[in-house]
DNA sequence: TATATTTTTGAGATTGAGTCTCATTCTTAG
DNA sequence: CTAAGAATGAGACTCAATCTCAAAAATATA
């Protein structure tokens, strides 16, 4: 059976590569069949290493390529999660959204929130900017850790 | 003519090694001196450089280890204006704010909202998270750019 | 103040993410 | 089917950041 969402993305990717004078490749249909599939928070060296566990190896060159393309076409955005790398996120039909991270066990909490959004807005306008991106990045202590 | 407040932080900060059973080195004094009186933002390799220039070299691993240690104490912070390397703060007596950078001619500029901050409070909390840590970064066009 | 103990330093090796190069291979338009 | 252009992969390279360890400095002890 086929996935229609999958489906849509993988035609969307293929004119936006075509848009661009882009060629479609085996290797640039793996990587986007595995976000789909597998993925919502990844950074590329992970990425890479699932994709040779699952026998489609594609080279750290491309992924690192193919990584570009895919936030350019804005399937994919950068999440400031860690400092060390840098982390993606799959973008698909979900809203823009914020995290918060748990700097003990690492999990990754997800929000929405207008009022912080529509502040940042006015925020950026008072100062004249047009923003293109934003990022409201929390660190802190989950819950669950607290207890123990 | 000395400079009460730069004294103070020095005395902060030696007291903070002490009470870490850490020593008080010249290595760490010339770090704090510099930041005191040449830096609001910079990140460890031109503070290396401009040590080097002033005719007091500290070499990369002390710079990077006493980085930590100032941040440890509180004195500055991390901010993540670039993804290419660690950008850090003087925190000195200024309050807590936030930044915006324009994408083009790279201008920083700070800024700080109640109205924001308490949001971000009351989402964490709602999360049943005690915050530690967090950013609002946002990247956009600056009005001067934005004209040309 | 001299000495023993502990901490720090610096030089350079190492790591690791990310980029670049370029000969070979794949896509695509015609 | 072919020619032209684009993409791939291997591995060299870059650059920030960390690590190692012997020598030097700071601190504690007497």
């Amino acid at each position: 059976m086929k996935k229609p969402v999958a489906e849509r993305f993988k035609n969307r990717f293929r004119e936006y590569l075509k848009s661009k004078g882009l060629a479609c490749t085996s290797q640039r249909d793996a990587i986007l069949e595995y976000l789909l599939n597998d993925s919502s928070h990844f950074n590329a060296e992970t990425l890479i290493r699932a994709l040779q566990k699952k026998q489609m190896a594609v080279s750290r060159a491309t992924v690192y390529r193919t990584l570009s393309h895919l936030e350019e076409a804005g399937f994919i955005r950068e999440v400031a999660l860690n400092t060390d790398h840098t982390h993606y996120e799959f973008i698909g039909e979900t809203a823009h959204h914020e995290h918060i991270v748990c700097e003990i066990c690492g999990s990754i909490i997800e929000f929405s929130d207008q009022e912080l959004e529509s502040r940042i807005e006015a925020i950026a306008s008072d100062q004249n900017f047009v923003i293109t991106r934003h990022t409201v990045q929390i660190s802190g202590i989950c819950g669950r850790c607290n207890e123990k």
